[in-house]
RNA sequence: CGGGGCGUAGCGCAGCCUGGUAGCGCACCUGCCUUGGGAGCAGGAGGCCGGAGGUUCGAAUCCUCUCGCCCCGACCA
């Protein structure tokens, strides 16, 4: 590609809307364009890039025996009440109208397409197992989209969807995803963790997270060196604190507070530290409103919550008991109270008195009140041990790119999509799905590989594998070497850019950077002064001049050592 | 959805408090000059100051409403 007659309209200042580096980098050098918030339009060296991604999870999706379908972006709103998820899913599920006042929404993930597809079309267990997917547009209306293609609102997954006559055989095909996606992240080149992960809205029985190592991840995730496993830090086990506060329980009493709600307000009115008042958060589920209580230094997890009750549905409740807020508190609750461990260590403790202006303070647990359930309930945090073998944890921060479920029956069953088994039994098809944010890793690899002047992108991503710069577009000598070494490049099937502007060198050289193609190949006045062309790295891995007859020998070489590297 | 901030030329910003002919840098156009790290000189073009209403002789500036964008927010019950 030529960048005189591209459109690859690059930023000398970061945009004023963009927080993150891989937001501000692929704005700046000109991948993509906002259209609306969280909507994006891809220019062509960010669709290159896209491709390039697209193309290498095909094979591997091919490679694990997955075929390639395509579904629809609109969806009539019968398929979501067949599921249940009209109704569930929330605000997030972009709903419209066509001419007629007919109900759709716009697909914020393709379960029900999918299961009402092979509802319809699988019959007996002889067409089974199946694995679909697709590289399509997903809607999700986020509350809050940010960072660029980080969490947008309009974006690019791939899904599959695996279909098998049991639970055993659904296993394998999750196995085969999961080593799946871990070829896809090795092969791009990014450093990313394997997690356990909650189901969400997508429901299921299991679940892992690939997660992306950055600093700007939004998701925290925890490492526990003596098990060698990681969690997404709402479902890491946290071993019960230790300690005992110092002390003998006293008896309680109630002391005016006022206006004091948030955790910070009553410790500083009561001279305390947070670790000693108790948190009370008020949970409607679906089995109705239950009192959490964990320490006040402590964040409760709901799925955590979810799954020491067995629940389906958790969220935090507002306005039940007409009180103002933070002065809530387990002691006399009418509604059944759970408390995480951390609780139970607390030692002459406050919590709210369910009485505006006051907290009860001497509180202890199993004195003064007791819970229904005492389990294991808050995010882990720096500092906690493992839950499972007691070796501290260690946290880091992830940007989940890809995401495997075992889903078991969840859709199958109420959806009705059965088979019949070799005993012409009917049964409903024991699902998997398994998505990968296109949009996301793409900026995720950007967060992993930059510097100060741009991306540096990874052989496997990158839009382009050599930018070609010619730095004097004057000299009819330079330019026809430029021309031919870009023919004869191409020739060979090396995708090259090829800068021949007629802009100074400094833009270009700066340009160049920004981008962040892997290899540079600059023609200038070391051509005319001693017959050589440079060779440079993005990486700054080596820097060659050489005569151009070498040129491409090296950028093989140079291409083929990157592919084995992730190959 | 709650809290905060910002909308002025393609991009980044000043001007607003204290109303009086709309500015700066970069980019863009023309010419000269320059070509290995975002050159220089000269000339030029480009704005319903997000939108609507109001106050005023007069509004980018003050007031009201609205739309858009960005940041923080489970909680602290």
């Amino acid at each position: 590609m030529k960048m005189s007659r591209a459109l690859i309209p690059t930023l000398r200042e970061d945009p004023k809307d963009a927080e993150v580096i891989s937001h501000k980098l692929l704005v700046r050098a000109g991948f993509i364009r906002k259209v609306a918030a969280g909507i994006y339009t891809m220019l062509p060296l960010g669709l290159r890039t896209v491709g390039k991604l697209m193309a290498l999870v095909r094979e591997e999706m091919e490679r694990a025996g997955a075929i390639e379908i395509q579904m629809p972006l609109v969806q009539p709103k019968e398929l979501w009440t067949s599921s249940g998820r009209w109704e569930l899913y929330g605000k997030e599920l972009l709903r419209l109208k066509d001419r007629k006042d007919q109900e759709f929404c716009l697909a914020p993930t393709h379960e029900e397409v999918v299961t009402e597809l092979i509802k319809n079309e699988v019959r007996s267990y002889r067409q089974l197992p199946l694995i679909l997917y697709q590289i399509h547009t997903k809607f999700r209306d986020e509350i809050r989209p940010r960072f660029g293609l980080m969490r947008a609102r309009e974006f690019l997954m791939k899904d599959a969807y695996s279909f098998d006559v049991s639970e055993a055989c659904s296993m394998q095909a999750y196995q085969t995803m999961y080593s799946a996606y871990e070829r896809i992240f090795r092969r791009i080149g990014l450093k990313f963790e394997v997690v356990e992960a909650d189901t969400g809205t997508i429901g299921g029985s299991l679940s892992h997270e690939f997660q992306v190592l950055a600093p700007t991840g939004e998701d925290k995730i925890a490492r526990c060196n003596g098990c060698k496993k990681a969690w997404n830090a709402e479902l890491a086990p946290v071993a019960k604190p230790r300690f005992v506060m110092p002390g003998s329980p006293l008896p309680k009493e109630k002391v005016k507070t006022g206006d004091a709600a948030t955790i910070e307000e009553v410790a500083v009115v009561l001279g305390l530290q947070p670790e000693q008042i108790l948190k009370s958060l008020l949970i409607q589920t679906e089995r109705g409103p239950y009192l959490a209580v964990v320490r006040g230094d402590r964040i409760l997890s709901l799925p955590k919550f979810k799954r020491s009750l067995g629940l389906v549905e958790a969220e935090l409740a507002q306005d039940l008991t007409g009180l103002p807020e933070g002065q809530i508190g387990p002691i006399g609750q009418a509604w059944p109270v759970v408390a995480d461990y951390s609780v139970a260590g607390v030692q002459n403790g406050v919590a709210g008195a369910n009485e505006p202006g006051y907290h009860w303070v001497n509180v202890n647990y199993a004195l003064d009140f007791e819970a229904q359930t005492l389990a294991d309930l808050t995010l882990a945090q720096e500092g906690d041990c493992c839950g499972v073998c007691q070796e501290p944890l260690s946290l880091s921060r992830g940007i989940e790119v890809g995401q495997v479920f075992c889903l078991g029956t969840k859709y199958s069953k109420p959806m009705e999509a059965v088979f019949l088994d070799a005993d012409g039994n009917k049964k409903p098809t024991v699902m998997g799905c398994y998505g990968i944010g296109i949009g996301r890793t793409v900026a995720a690899t950007v967060e992993q590989c930059h510097d100060d002047q741009g991306i540096r992108w990874p052989v496997s991503l990158a839009p382009f594998a050599v930018h070609l710069v010619l730095l004097d577009t004057r000299q009819s000598e330079l330019v026809s070497l430029a021309d031919s070494l870009y023919s004869a490049l191409l020739a060979q099937g090396v995708d090259v850019l090829y800068d021949d502007r007629e802009e100074r060198p400094g833009v270009k050289f700066h340009d160049a950077d920004l981008i962040g193609l892997p290899l540079r190949l600059t023609i200038g006045k070391k051509y005319k002064e001693k017959g050589l062309v440079e060779i440079k790295a993005r990486d700054a891995s080596f820097m060659e001049d050489m005569p151009p007859e070498d040129a491409s020998k090296r950028i093989h070489a140079f291409l083929s050592q990157q592919g084995m590297a992730n190959g």
